[in-house]
DNA sequence: CGCCGAAAATGCAGTCACTGCAAAATTGCA
DNA sequence: TGCAATTTTGCAGTGACTGCATTTTCGGCG
């Protein structure tokens, strides 16, 4: 084994392949969606035009909804390990300000693409319903990651879970009021509702 | 139309039946759930233990999970007037906290229904998804309900969203810690789930 | 290089959720 | 009772998703 540091993580041809694969599925996703609207798109499609078979598309990804998504196991492992991080002078609350804002927000590298996919993911009101559901997958990562930083038993007490719960669903809401012609603008409002919750609610 | 009567509830036999017809077949999901599983029944199985054709079943609900699930637009409208109208002395999240609280409680009359509909429910894991974008529904309902106490246009501002969205995330919170095998009774994390919120988290 | 075991891609057949459409049954009302 | 509106139902079709068997590809090893 003399060859290691070739890549970034996946030494693996294979891995990488895989990786690309999977890329191609959610970035052909992303296209049809924008194309012709999330009903109007088949598997079939996604799979053509990443160039893989109809059957593989569905050793990638377990639905159509979780294709366009697109959500990968690495992104949740970095925004939980980003929680876990206990950053100087930061409460929790506020580390998931920042994290959760930082997935909205188009990023350095990725501008482009987050942006999109932002736009796309939002503007399909019949894909509400997998976001949300999605969310659970981010909720139970970032919770993991709060109790080890507050070095808590799993499941032990109360407060890492309900914390992040409320992260998230303030951030939903903003998302929420923004589509429904709210007024603001979302990275705004955010700041606002945490700062509301850490003041408490009434 | 000059309906006056009609619009209103149990008048006519169209009506009436109906709402039998819904029911029986929100009962008969459940019932099967209970026995076999969400994955192991099918639309056509729930149909014929209503009583129905396999067809009329999708006039009812939209999907399998929305018949076991089975809120009503009834229901809906109850929560969102329990939580319009101004009780003296409770804020918002105050009476977001009750009304949620009975949603979830086995109450006078349907007590037992409501036992077996929270049992069978959260006994599915497979459901999660489809509960949580059930929510969607809810928030909206309570949404509207909170802006109008609060005498302000729809969306105008971040506040009453904000409220009920963390309100439901709490008790979602709760529920997901309770299946967690967490600590505590529900009622009671509830209440202390409340608190922190109302005291503010960090 | 060529072979082998493992992993991944593919093809195929089948189940089932869900939909549109048109005919048939049911209900409310005059 | 008869008419019009509403609801139920059957039928046929699409497409998501799965299990299984087969084939292809990859990585390592002599």
């Amino acid at each position: 084994m003399s060859t290691d540091l070739l890549n970034d993580e996946s030494c693996g041809l294979r891995e990488r392949k895989k990786r690309e694969t999977r890329r191609a599925l959610n970035l052909a996703a992303l296209d049809l969606v924008e194309e012709r609207g999330f009903a109007a798109v088949t598997t079939e499609e996604i799979a053509a035009r990443a160039g893989v078979s109809a059957r593989t598309f569905f050793n990638y990804f377990p639905s159509k909804e979780a294709a366009v998504i697109g959500t990968t196991a690495e992104e949740l492992e970095a925004y939980a390990a980003a929680l876990e991080e206990d950053v100087e002078g930061e409460s929790p609350l506020e580390s998931l300000r920042r994290i959760l804002a930082g997935m909205l927000a188009p990023a350095s590298i990725d501008r482009e693409l987050r942006a999109r996919r932002r736009r796309i993911l939002l503007g399909e009101p019949s894909l509400a319903p997998a976001l949300v559901g999605n969310n659970i997958r981010i909720e139970n990562a970032l919770t993991g990651a709060l109790e080890r930083r507050l070095g808590v038993e799993p499941g032990a007490s109360l407060e890492a879970r309900l914390t992040v719960a409320v992260a998230i669903a303030a951030v939903r809401a903003c998302i929420e009021h923004q589509q429904n012609g709210g007024s603001g603008r979302l990275e705004r409002n955010i700041d606002q509702a945490f700062d509301r919750i850490a003041a408490g609610l009434r």
